[in-house]
DNA sequence: GCCATATATGAACGTCCTTTCATATTTCAA
DNA sequence: TTGAAATATGAAAGGACGTTCATATATGGC
């Protein structure tokens, strides 16, 4: 069932790991994991101050996990695909089992 | 689907993910996930040193990701529970789609 | 053009973590 | 009980990472 990937696949396992595991950016991701959100909706959300907030986005969207939509001055934000919701559930079950 | 959970939730998800975002970690639980194994079996398959080795056991342990077993001198590993292949199958997917 | 709003960026600091090296501990065999 | 095999531990080095603070950039309204 589950045998040793090769080590370029273990690399991208961890990075992605790494990048979901952090407050901050579980925060983040669950805030847009319903519906896209500026900026300013994620930082009233999330709790963190605006600049934190926005270098997070960038670890989120430099690892693919979220896209983008410009609308005047606003940036929304959106989980990428479905697969991080699944992940975040997987690890919500483990933990609250 | 995907509410925001307490704070102490995330908190025990961060450290999931966080122990599972390791290359040698993540070698160790692939070694392990189909039987159990010795520390020295482990060492050998994924090709890290001994004193590596143990220390990541260690981690894995204490977060509760594997149990253990002694017999004479030997300390077999196996992970804890099925909630960690999830995790890996779910990532693994991700990152190969 | 000028101001306000929204977002992004860069540097700096402290902290945590992975890895190595050396050594300790445990357990059994002879 | 001495030695060898298996595993665990501690300290130290080096790098990576989260956060804050100050500032920059961009966009639209007036």
């Amino acid at each position: 069932m589950a045998k040793l990937p090769d080590d370029k696949t273990l690399d991208k396992m961890e990075s992605l790991l790494n990048v979901a595991s952090d407050f901050t950016r579980l925060k983040i991701m669950y805030s847009i994991s319903e519906d896209e959100k500026s900026v300013s909706e994620i930082v009233e959300e999330v709790g963190a101050s605006q600049s934190l907030v926005s270098h997070q986005l960038k670890v989120l969207k430099k690892a693919n996990l979220v896209t983008t939509r410009k609308e005047k001055t606003k940036v929304f934000y959106k989980l990428a695909d479905h697969h991080i919701v699944e992940l975040l559930n997987v690890v919500y079950d483990h933990v609250t089992e």
